[in-house]
DNA sequence: ACAAAAGTGTTAACTTTACACCCATGT
DNA sequence: ACATGGGTGTAAAGTTAACACTTTTGT
């Protein structure tokens, strides 16, 4: 095997989720060239001995404190000059977590750690704009997947909370009374007979139902 | 860098076309173990000076005869044992070409060539059917849109063969004046007032228009 | 009392589905 | 003349879109 068919290969993931009716993403803050202090994507170089799961779950275990949790294929950024230093093709991954149930690891690691609006994002080095931009696009095909709302909305949950995040990643607006007719009739969810508090008249909380019969979606 | 940081990489590719109302994909038959007689789709080993472009571009150029066409990324397989004999990683992309104006080559290659159609696909080797069936999956999602249209049908071509392309790829049937409908509402195609020849009454010819100013697709 | 946010129903427009007969050609 | 395959319209059902007032809570 000649050495110019050898490459460099990176995972990278675009882990979403949910806190205040807002989408993030997890980014990570270099702290050494090239690129110190820009925010990026977590992401590991792949082993050759391991799989790129391997190498998904050791990001989010070891580097952000995450535990297992499953990944979809988005795309692959292979631009001779993506890295400055050396040619590395990226393979990214999405993923959705649920956010009450995470504690990131801000200790001990060499980045920064935080969760940023899918809308007012960062700076951000290398080419991550670009594997943001295409997560994000991916994430708009895919909000309408029961399984996604069940990852980003595990326990309880109110119907406008969910119309923002729609909202929020179609970039459109939805007529209140529709969208929530909508979302009932697809049999989903059920109510919990709980309420939310604050200001305002309290919103009911519904959850997803544990069976899933149906293989209903929002929309398609 | 550690030598085990680096992989072998591969670009794979199901290049999709339409003949006589089929769907079917270009495969190649190696002549060589492992699988040696084994279909499988075109691929390359990826030099790390190459972007992933130039390489899809040597294997429908190089080794199949093409000439410059476009392709979509689909997929990534990277199982650790999916070539017997090392770890190489595929990435896999999807491209259409309209049959008529190609003549594969046939000759001076280490492989024989030959399209099937996708309904009825010959024993791969590798991990080359699932490569084909996520290939045939993103087909289903890409056959509503013009541009895959237009590719799959350049020139001339009349309404039943359409139909008869989507209802294979969806594999479903459509009622015939509902299809023609809604296909015709969509603005997208123009009668070239010429009619086909053969056994039973003749069918209208059209064309995709040459500005394709609406964005619609035929769903979704 | 007032501000904030959630809950609720009806009608019109549009889209989709179901369905059957006639037409143009080749043999 | 008959077999083959293509072209055509209408009505019912279902879905989506438009629209405004009332309810419950906190301050």
């Amino acid at each position: 095997m000649k050495e110019e068919y050898k490459n460099i290969v990176e995972s990278v993931i675009g882990i979403f989720t949910e806190v205040d009716s807002k989408i993030k993403i997890l980014l990570v803050r270099k702290k050494d060239e090239p690129y110190k202090n820009y925010w990026v994507l977590p992401s590991a170089i792949l082993n050759n001995n391991d799989t790129i799961e391997d190498s998904l779950n050791d990001i989010v275990i070891n580097q952000i404190g995450l535990s297992d949790i499953s990944f979809e294929h988005d795309n692959v950024f292979g631009s001779l000059d993506r890295d400055p230093d050396k040619r590395v093709i990226a393979l990214s991954y999405i993923s959705f977590i649920d956010s009450v149930s995470v504690e990131l690891k801000k200790v001990d690691t060499d980045y920064e750690i935080d969760w940023f609006d899918i809308d007012s994002l960062p700076r951000l080095g290398y080419d991550h704009e670009s594997i943001v931009l295409s997560a994000i696009n991916r994430l708009k095909k895919r909000i309408y997947d029961i399984d996604v709302l069940t990852k980003l909305f595990p326990s309880d949950f109110t119907l406008p909370e969910i119309q923002r995040i729609y909202e929020q990643v179609l970039e459109t607006k939805f007529d209140r009374r529709n969208f929530r007719k909508k979302f009932i009739a697809l049999n989903l969810i059920e109510d919990t007979g709980y309420v939310t508090d604050g200001v305002g008249r309290p919103a009911k909380l519904y959850r997803f139902k544990d069976d899933i019969s149906d293989g209903d979606d929002y929309n398609e």
